[in-house]
DNA sequence: ATTATAATTTGCCAAATGGCAAATGTCAAC
DNA sequence: GTTGACATTTGCCATTTGGCAAATTATAAT
């Protein structure tokens, strides 16, 4: 039951968007292979993380963090370490959003925050 | 003829010094198993790599970059920016993001792309 | 040289990984 | 409904990993 890997891998995956098909053929991995990995039938190796992580938006090291090959915190330069206790911007987020010109950015905000508002009122 | 790894993980337990049956105490690696790593007959997970990057005085991201796991230069989690292209993150942007949840912050990218591609099919 | 002891290698095996192809599910269009 | 085009899952299998124990090879010490 303590399958985070594969619940964050796919959690990914579909908000890319892409199918396994899809991030099969991108990332050279099958697709069956990925299925088993993402529902926890199959953990993936360090090959397979690395060739999956630029598909999906992200970093090499991030993912052999959340596989537990590699300690919490990066050495590189020192940094908050704590990352995702939700402190700090995910790197594929950023990237994607600075594409965009500044005031799509500042939109995104506005759509959020009316998205929290709407959550607000709904029966829980 | 192609293995450099296990030439550099036996000349480091070489100048440690420790033995294949020390380092195989000190990481919990079978001695067998690191002896044909280091002659190239095996070749180490990522599992066995972090085992046996203390005793022996390495980076745990370091055997990952020798062992072709890791890029050459990972850049630490936090400073993309540098090789992001184009335009950057608005701060203000940035900040109210990062206070989200990693699967909300990755889902307004999913909602962003949404609007997108209804935007794209509005008559102009 | 002959032990004793430590270090390395080998044989064998269980478990895990990962791909391929077939089976199954899903969903829209007809 | 049926069909067809996808996507996902399953069955099966080859390959690899890594441990244990036995065998071999140093390394001393007497």
């Amino acid at each position: 039951m303590d399958n985070d890997l594969g619940k964050i891998l796919k959690q990914q995956r579909i908000t890319v968007p892409l199918t396994l098909q899809e991030l099969a053929a991108q990332s050279g991995v099958s697709s069956s292979h990925l299925g088993r990995i993402e529902r926890g039938e199959r953990f993936p190796s360090a090959r397979i993380l690395r060739k999956i992580s630029r598909p999906l938006g992200f970093d090499e090291d991030e993912l052999f963090t959340l596989a537990g090959f590699l300690s919490p915190q990066t050495p590189g330069v020192a940094e908050e370490s704590s990352w995702y206790s939700g402190r700090q911007l995910d790197p594929y987020v950023a990237r994607m959003l600075a594409e965009e010109p500044p005031e799509i950015q500042r939109s995104v905000i506005g759509v959020l925050s009316l998205i929290k508002s709407i959550a607000r009122s709904l029966p829980r």
